[in-house]
DNA sequence: CATGAATGAGGATTCATTCAT
DNA sequence: TATGAATGAATCCTCATTCAT
């Protein structure tokens, strides 16, 4: 891991001897805005926490990419796990939030299962930081995300789109009548997860580009037809 | 890597042969055999990359566990990020190595695919430090699997027990004739991995123990199902 | 000059100023005065780096003997060689900036270039440190000087002094025409560095005390005597 | 300074496990001559301490370089301290060895003393590492050449030559009559030891190339000169 | 004589975190 | 709120030296 060195490196030192406020770097505006400054940080962390993982990320690191200074981080998440827990929080929320805008109750079961997984698949893939985070918190055992509330942990459990398609499907006779949906769903994480998660390895050793549109879109067809199936008669 | 072993690709599993000599301390028995010192170090510093990461991971705690001092580690490995190396690809090896002992050329393809699918199963879910370590490697996007010479890749992605399962499969027209053996090692590898990799966060949100008996012949099933409905006509 | 001042350039020397607080323990009062501790880790470090070298010298010797702790050396400059660098540079500033103190401009030219010698000479035999960091700095090849800026370069090779003792001399008919100026002042660096340089081996070897007022006069008016006679018709 | 890594970093090591002797390495020519094995050492030795200073030199990288083991060094010299008491005490006695093949005795005193004072100036450019290791030795307060013998030092001080130059000067009514031999050896010693020595921060700060025949020629005369005017009367 | 393995004591560097203003 | 200075406790890594064979 190369040491990275982000400051110059001790530059011959101008002749002045009080340089004091350095006026070169970064301007800083000074927010005043708590919200602002909090969403800032914690955009930033999510990146770095995702890049390096928890004991990867530098605060050092963090802190200069943000806005405001090192003491912030402090003073809004007390240390760094505090910083990762908000982040890691931060993540699974938006993700809800965001997830099922999709209109599916109008199309047959079958059709509308498809477009659930590969919505979540082109979701995933449009997200390789939260991906990322999900697997730097099963590294840590899942410690943290064991820390939220109920709540949270519900919503964040939610899969009452699926429920619903596959009661849909059952009761039009297209799917089996015993599906688990939490297995179900379990399975479609998983194909859309591997896709993003494993991609670096998984194309290495196989010598594909997983990346090309082509490959996207035949695996995102491959996984769709793999969770149909799972479910038909 | 010159200083390679004689025999023992370092068997992270059997805790035997440790002499545990009574009292508190370390023995320390002065091996003057390289290659179980390397074998040692290697065992301990799989474990501890598996469950801290590349970062996350101590030489001192490494050190600590082994037979031998710190300055072995460095002595064989030059450095952490060499010693990780290291374990990346003894734990590549070790997984090539057992894998595949089944026989599986005398069984009906259908069948023999399951079977595949359930030893994947059973083989990954038993060795979670790998699993770990390749998630461990793709949040450090690869960097190391992709210095590997393209024999240890080729050896890495070597399917040809799928390949010719698939064969007989189409041959005996039992499997559809268009299926890509590449995507569909990859769900096979996807639903397997998602159990071990993403088991703290899953468990955790959707409130499930994955651990019982019960829970894991289930999906285990659930898996080989899932993967065999994919290829039939 | 004793008393450390905000602005001043690292002064060596001067071996006042510190509270010595009765006990053994360091006082280590908290400065917050960033030049203050900069020009204090630099004096420090000065000295280390003269007496043993680069890879000689030890960051944790350089600490203990400064007002803050090791961490801050690196809070300040980034690395060892960092500190090296800042040591040579301040070094090179200190001797410029009060060298050519002396007026020389209306005095006869020789008696000029006589002085401008016995200031030399005198110069480097009372700034021993800086002697012998020319030397350090060459048995690693000048190459932290070769990192140093243009300006700085031009203000290290600024001879103008002699320039115009050798002009005034050839316009008076008393130096020879073809003296040049980089030459000469080559000679007269060469005769005072070694008085300082080698004098370990050299006394030890002749078994003479070059140490002596004595033989530190004698010596003086020889190197005196030398250059003078060199230029003369 | 860059952390050098002379190994190879850590091959993703081939696929057999037995390479045992790294036949690739050196064939390491069993020597079985104390004498060519000590000169051995001593002369990669003495490259590495004039190179790298005393500290800076690394017994590992001395091994290296050598036809034997690190174990032999020790085996001969006892401790890296004593390796380079007898690289120092080598190179003393070589460069003694050497000099003063010039027959000066029938030429003209004058002449001579040129002579002599172009043959040390030429002398000291063609061993570089001598005067490096002259100039480590100072930085360590010639610590090491105060405990050569008396016999040694003798040698090591003997500048009859140079004393019968200016006795026939003297006697031939060319030299002046209070020429101090010691004094005059230092300041030929001075003029020519500094060309070599501090060439690197000299040819930067003065932006000239020390280096080139024709500067070298130049200079060469100079000292020359300047030494002979030194003393006539 | 010769060699690879082994080691303790250090040595440079980093990091999360706190303090003074 | 905001910021640069400061810090202790690690943490990675290196080195001269010794041991077993």
């Amino acid at each position: 891991m190369a040491k990275a060195s982000t400051k110059a490196t001790a530059q011959p030192a101008p002749k002045v001897d009080k340089p004091k406020t350095s006026a070169t770097a970064k301007p800083k505006t000074r927010t005043n805005d708590p919200d602002r400054t909090r969403a800032n940080i914690i955009e930033v962390a999510t990146h770095e926490f995702s890049e390096k993982g928890l004991s990867g990320a530098r605060i050092d690191e963090i802190a200069e990419r943000t806005q405001t200074s090192k003491r912030m981080i402090y003073y809004y998440f007390e240390s760094k796990e505090g910083l990762y827990r908000a982040v890691i929080e931060n993540s699974y929320r938006r993700i809800r939030s965001i997830e099922a805008t999709l209109d599916l109750e109008h199309k047959p079961p079958l059709e509308a299962l498809a477009q659930h997984v590969r919505f979540t698949f082109d979701y995933q893939l449009a997200n390789p930081d939260f991906i990322r985070l999900v697997m730097v918190e099963n590294i840590h055992h899942g410690a943290h995300v064991a820390q939220f509330s109920p709540e949270q942990l519900d919503s964040m459990g939610d899969i009452s789109t699926l429920h619903s398609i596959i009661k849909r499907g059952i009761a039009e006779g297209v799917m089996r009548k015993d599906i688990d949906p939490v297995d179900l769903h379990m399975s479609i994480s998983a194909l859309c997860f591997f896709n993003v998660a494993n991609r670096h390895t998984f194309s290495t050793i196989f010598k594909v580009d997983m990346a090309t549109p082509a490959a996207t879109a035949a695996r995102r067809e491959s996984v769709a037809d793999t969770i149909v199936r799972s479910v038909t008669l």
